[in-house]
DNA sequence: GGTCTAATCCCCTGATTAGGGTATTGTGAA
DNA sequence: TTCACAATACCCTAATCAGGGGATTAGACC
């Protein structure tokens, strides 16, 4: 889409008026990106991207109106292929995340901008995914099971009837699962049941599955 | 857990002899590591972690018998704390994601490990999260995509009700919070278990946390 | 207007599950 | 040797669910 040599398209969206001056002229000044536009905000964002059709957009995510990750959302929404990198204040896990599932395809602390814009735009327009380490940790962490979180002193064989439980399977076919009577597999539902603090198999299983038990 | 001058206890696994002599050079050479040990297989880590306490472990995917992920996993489970960089030559999104969610804590591709060996290391016993630009595309990848794999045809409403079941709650409960009757919720039920190609309620709430319809 | 579908509601029957017991065996800790 | 507990198994009753009907209303589409 892009040769080395042709700079590429640049939308801002900045609310703050002076780190917006700033970086459009590290934008400008660069010869490897053109700067078609700046903004305070984002609530215009799909008229401009269409309009625009740039290839590469720097969103802040706190902005008067919309903010920076919905409008990523529309971004990606509309065009695709274009790409979002995230410059923001904000390194908690709730913005970092829900920012990537939005659609950035890179997140830069603000107070790395000075020093790693430049490289982060270069990485981001390679394909790449430039994150600070402090980001990479909280996307990796999202990724692990929360394995150890809450220890419900399940046996190992409650564990089995639990295991073929979340799979959908009957008390009939767990029992056929794990080789031992029905009657036996009700017991042992019994005793996850007070384990886990649940009264029916729909409850057992969703905690299962998003406790990370299974 | 580690000061700057205490040296990191190091343990490797890597089935290539060359490849596993040369690394180990590197760590021994260093002075911010100590090896305790080095394999060729994984067959025993759960005994040699528990009994060298490492406090990273640099882990070859592709090994004879335990695979490198095999290991991960075990790893920690028994020793929650040690930190796990997956060395290899595999950058494709099976491995990386599987490694991840077995607990790695970053993923270094092997062309890079004469440049980049140490600076890993380091950002890692830092609470980092290394990766190269390839996997960290990767993983931000998996993120954004899970949404719209497979669609049974639900409509809005059936969705709610299956939400409201995967949340653990009884037909009339669903009831309750959709403020429909229970033999709406009957009906609408009825419908997602055609849809979905299910018998139950379990085999329906795990159909959808598993891929991702709530 | 006719057809289709989503969403709502009702009934019935047989199967399954929930919640309450009790009991035996083997194992490992106190 | 007790004691605790995991794993196995059985019984009973009330509640809930599965699978099969049928029916109405409102909108969308042709």
């Amino acid at each position: 889409m892009n040769t080395k040599n042709m700079s590429n398209k640049v939308l801002l969206y900045e609310d703050n008026d002076l780190l917006r001056e700033s970086i459009s002229s590290m934008v400008v000044l660069d010869e490897g990106m053109e700067l078609l536009g700046a903004y305070g905000h984002a609530n215009e964002v799909e008229e401009q991207v269409k309009s625009f059709k740039p290839d590469l957009i720097l969103m802040d995510i706190e902005m008067p109106g919309r903010s920076g990750i919905e409008a990523t959302k529309l971004v990606k929404k509309f065009l695709p292929e274009t790409f979002v990198l995230i410059l923001t204040v904000f390194d908690d896990s709730e913005n970092v995340l829900n920012a990537i599932k939005a659609g950035a395809s890179g997140y830069l602390l603000k107070k790395y901008i000075a020093t790693r814009l430049f490289s982060a735009v270069e990485e981001i327009m390679e394909g790449g995914a430039p994150m600070s380490p402090a980001v990479a940790k909280l996307v990796i962490q999202s990724m692990q099971k929360p394995q150890h979180t809450v220890d419900y002193g399940l046996t190992e064989r409650e564990k089995d009837v639990l295991l073929s439980l979340s799979k959908g399977n009957s008390f009939k076919l767990i029992a056929a699962d794990c080789k031992i009577s029905i009657d036996t597999v009700r017991t042992h539902i019994k005793h996850i049941y007070e384990k886990l603090q649940v009264h029916c198999q729909t409850e057992a299983v969703s905690k299962a599955i998003n406790e990370g038990l299974v």
